[in-house]
DNA sequence: GATGAATGAGGGTTCATTCAT
DNA sequence: AATGAATGAACCCTCATTCAT
């Protein structure tokens, strides 16, 4: 049961990446991090580059298979399925951080790699929320609307707190990994759905424990 | 009036940082995109990272300065307030696209300067989004609610178009620079504010000419 | 039995070191020199600097070498173990004469590097010297006398021959590496330890054999 | 009466030269601290090089004076002669020197300029020197003896504080500059003289002020 | 599976110098 | 006399990868 060499740089990589980036990782970073000959790198993975897209496409495709999971086999109303699946999205993004958000940074480069990652996971992933949805509609659950702007709203709702984690914890001391955060957020989400998607919104009901106002040092 | 060799490496810069990132651009990429001497990097900006350093610090003050003066100078509700500096934050991302782009992923870094940026203006933008929003609930324009993720998800609306160009364009190909997208988008954040922020929302009237259903692929 | 390429990078440092310096010296010269990769420096020494100071502190380690051995394991007077002490590291540096330049040469100059191994080596080195003097004074075989200038000078002329052995050969045609040469230079030596530092100098007889007169050009 | 910036200049170089040597260093470092335009250096002398030779050459070229100089109007016995003119050229040394260590340094190099600075200059002090020499004999003052090593001790004794002043400073703490250096190191020099040129050697008295003993801590 | 040596390419920066002003 | 912009060459070093062992 013990630990590869393998896994040892994987772990290695996806921390560094994480916090620097491709470019400004080398491989000699990983192979020192991971504790490992530098040679290694390539000889499993075929290169920095192989590591790397192995690390992007093992995420984006448990992330295909969690919405695949939840879409077979959620019942109930269309809304508790877009709740449901919301859930399990977050929770897979946050227990997989570091590669969640090397993946969002690496999204917003104009490569090769990300156009052909596009065109594969995130068109499929479109589609399914598109289907959701308008089965919401269809249904009479959710009101009529154009899709686009909700559809890509509803999705950087749900990537966000991963993308800048650093921006939450820096300005508003808000932990993305602590399984608290899940709750509290998914709540906030079930609002935008009750306000924005369903034809009559219940009353939200404001969680009074959290900051309600400004601190004193603007009042 | 001519445009100086410095003007040049700028402006190759932008695109370049923009498209691979700050380690995926080498000084001689960028020199010879600008038709200019390797060396002149470093005569003006002091090195690769002086340059990137002055782009990021440039687009971020211009950020406040917009902020400042739209609070300063916009009279009416505090709601047309917020709309019109949303805008105006929208038009200046849309004209810098660029280095919008580029601000925006660098903050998603764990790197000294990020820590230092944060902050020095994402503290501040904060603080002004906040005392703007506090005033609506004095007001009683706005209800009352903890203000933390409604501060973050209007931030998030704010940048997103700007984040991920690349992913709107690519699977829903809406350019983000055009100006008829600023219009557009301003309608659906409009309708935020009013579902989220405002006592008595106005009724949303749906704009029927954009995408409507399903793509044919779908039904 | 064969020679690395390591041994080959340090062969043509050294001779290059010597002729032109440390900042006189690329490494791109000395890794054509040695008909070796440039990369393999940084790989075997951590850089240029690495190289150098290796090479540095292996010399005076050496030198450091030699004082040790020789005090413990030569008997007889004081002035004979003085004598044999001094041949000894002639010798070593005409072995060594490559390093022993660019040692005696770098030690001329204001570096953080020259104030440690002033501090290390050479102050060791002193420390030796006043030893084996101060002995002969107490055994009554020298004159009681300062020491100070007495170590400076005895070590300006253990040194003075790869120091400038330039000058020596450029206006002498002495060349110090030969044999022949450190036989003639002990009798230098010994003269004066015999005028200066015992009691009752034995006459110095004239080696006839070398210059006696002017050259013609001059008479 | 104002210093002109190419005065600046030249103190500027011969304390940089002093400290790092030809190579080590740049023009840059010379106009900056001289608080000058870059391209100063290579208006005023035609270029770094330019400006060391230019260096070298009016201290070797002062160098020579002093000893023509000394040789023509100092009246007395050989040794008197011989002893005004080392204490001049130490004076001379002392009062320049930053220019001294400089030349001494670049003297141990093998280069072009060195080698011609060499058939100018030393051959023609060394000559001057051997007459000086010659003369004693001569006239029965100085013992007769080869003379090469004479003359090579002789210059190395001259030379050495000033080549090598950080050795004494670091570890004799003897300041080479300071105007009391000069006499007590001119008794050494006499007592030298008397003991290895003249016929019937003076007592040397030694001066009992300075150390005469070894450090506490090794009796 | 794992390694240390070795490599060619390219990284960013500094160099001394030139030139128009 | 003096300058700031500009340049081509060279600087040292690190890169990802290969290969014999």
């Amino acid at each position: 049961m013990k630990e590869t060499k393998k896994d040892r740089i994987i772990d290695a990589a996806v921390r560094l990446f994480y916090t620097q980036g491709f470019d400004g990782t080398s491989v000699r970073d990983i192979a020192s991090k991971a504790n490992v000959n530098v040679a290694l790198v390539s000889y499993h993975f075929g290169g920095k580059k192989g590591l790397y897209e192995e690390l992007m496409i093992q995420f984006l495709e448990g992330h295909l298979t969690i919405i695949k999971t939840e879409l077979e086999h959620v019942k109930g109303t269309v809304k508790d399925q877009l709740l449901s699946l919301i859930k399990s999205l977050l929770q897979y993004q946050s227990a997989n951080h570091f590669v969640a958000r090397m993946v969002h940074r690496e999204m917003t480069m104009d490569s090769v790699l990300v156009r052909e990652l596009m065109s594969t996971y995130l068109r499929k992933e479109k589609h399914d929320f598109e289907v959701l949805i308008h089965n919401g509609m269809k249904k009479g659950e959710f009101r009529k609307q154009p899709l686009d702007f909700v559809l890509i709203h509803l999705r950087t709702m749900i990537i966000m707190p991963f993308q800048s984690p650093h921006y939450l914890s820096e300005l508003y001391q808000i932990t993305t990994t602590e399984p608290y955060f899940i709750e509290r957020y998914m709540k906030h989400i079930k609002h935008w759905i009750d306000l924005w998607l369903c034809k009559n919104p219940q009353e939200y009901s404001h969680n009074t424990s959290t900051t309600f106002l400004l601190p004193r040092s603007i009042s």
